[in-house]
DNA sequence: TAAATGTTTCAAAAAGTTTTGAAAATTCAA
DNA sequence: TTGAATTTTCAAAACTTTTTGAAACATTTA
């Protein structure tokens, strides 16, 4: 396989993957894009790469940068602004992991802090189901929680080398 | 806060949380319904509790038995069909690995295996660029991969008690 | 067997999300 | 300053996904 062909590939199963995960395609496909390349690239290049808009690159671009997933560059001489991807694909995971830690898990577990304390009798069989299934996820989630901030905490190899360990 | 609207709130949040994972709103509610009710619910009940139509409900209750979530429960003396989910959340998180791990993660490795193999000169930069970013994704999922068969396989206290160690 | 009850399908409608592109805003060099 | 280059915004259009509901299908009961 050529080169160009490799780096379509990857770019549109990147993006087909990332549909699975709440990324949308064009942000993906742009994360992929800017990780395969080897230099920094403009809003123009990526543009015409993946011959999609101006503003929908702008858009993704913005929205990779929050994620921080890619990084402005500056390139001396250029007027232009260049982007780069982040390459340590550990570096990636965690911060993706941190992000969504955040945003859906750190709510949701506070949510369930509050449901537990629902009122009435707890002899209740209706009572009863409903605080036994929170208390069990809430239970698993605090543990994912703790789990996840290890693992964004810790060194790649450190992370790796435990697992094996562990699961030899 | 009263049964009723704990119900409701959990119910709504956890259709909320369903839209990031990939999982319609819809089918995440149902989910959530039958979690936290006591008994087996028939697709009327299920139609009524949730305000949505006969098709829909027909659909994602489906869904969720091929995910393996949810269980037909055949109740003695009733001409209909009831539904229940499964209760264990661990049994749940599993399950839902499994599944995507097979309809994800897997088809993903066996892509950057072949365009491991792009053809041309190792040290042209580009070439260099592409092939290290595809060995390191490939390298990262593939310790992913076994990390999480050892959880699928794994016994819920067995994994608890091992991170527990690991973490402390 | 026919009627009644229950389940599934699927085309069309509704809702939700993403993309476009032109205009506005910003930045920078002269 | 001015104006050319670049970036950002956002309303409308295109596209995608979800939902509806009526009709078809299946199963049970009498």
């Amino acid at each position: 396989m050529k080169l160009t062909e490799a780096k379509q590939q990857f770019i549109s199963s990147w993006g087909a993957f990332g549909t699975h995960w709440g990324i949308n395609r064009t942000m993906a496909q742009i994360h992929a894009l800017l990780l395969v390349s080897a230099d920094p690239m403009t809003q123009d290049d990526i543009m015409q790469d993946l011959t999609i808009s101006r503003g929908n690159t702008n858009m993704n671009i913005r929205e990779l940068i929050n994620w921080g997933l890619v990084d402005r560059v500056i390139v001396t001489g250029e007027r232009k602004e260049f982007f780069a991807a982040e390459k340590d694909i550990w570096k990636v995971v965690r911060q993706i992991v941190k992000e969504r830690k955040k945003r859906e898990l750190e709510p949701m577990l506070k949510l369930l802090d509050q449901l537990e304390e629902v009122e009435g009798d707890k002899r209740d069989k209706n009572i009863k189901s409903f605080v036994e299934t929170v208390t069990g996820i809430k239970r698993l989630g605090k543990q994912a929680d703790k789990t996840l901030d290890m693992m964004i905490r810790a060194d790649e190899n450190w992370f790796l080398g435990s697992l094996m360990k562990l699961f030899k």
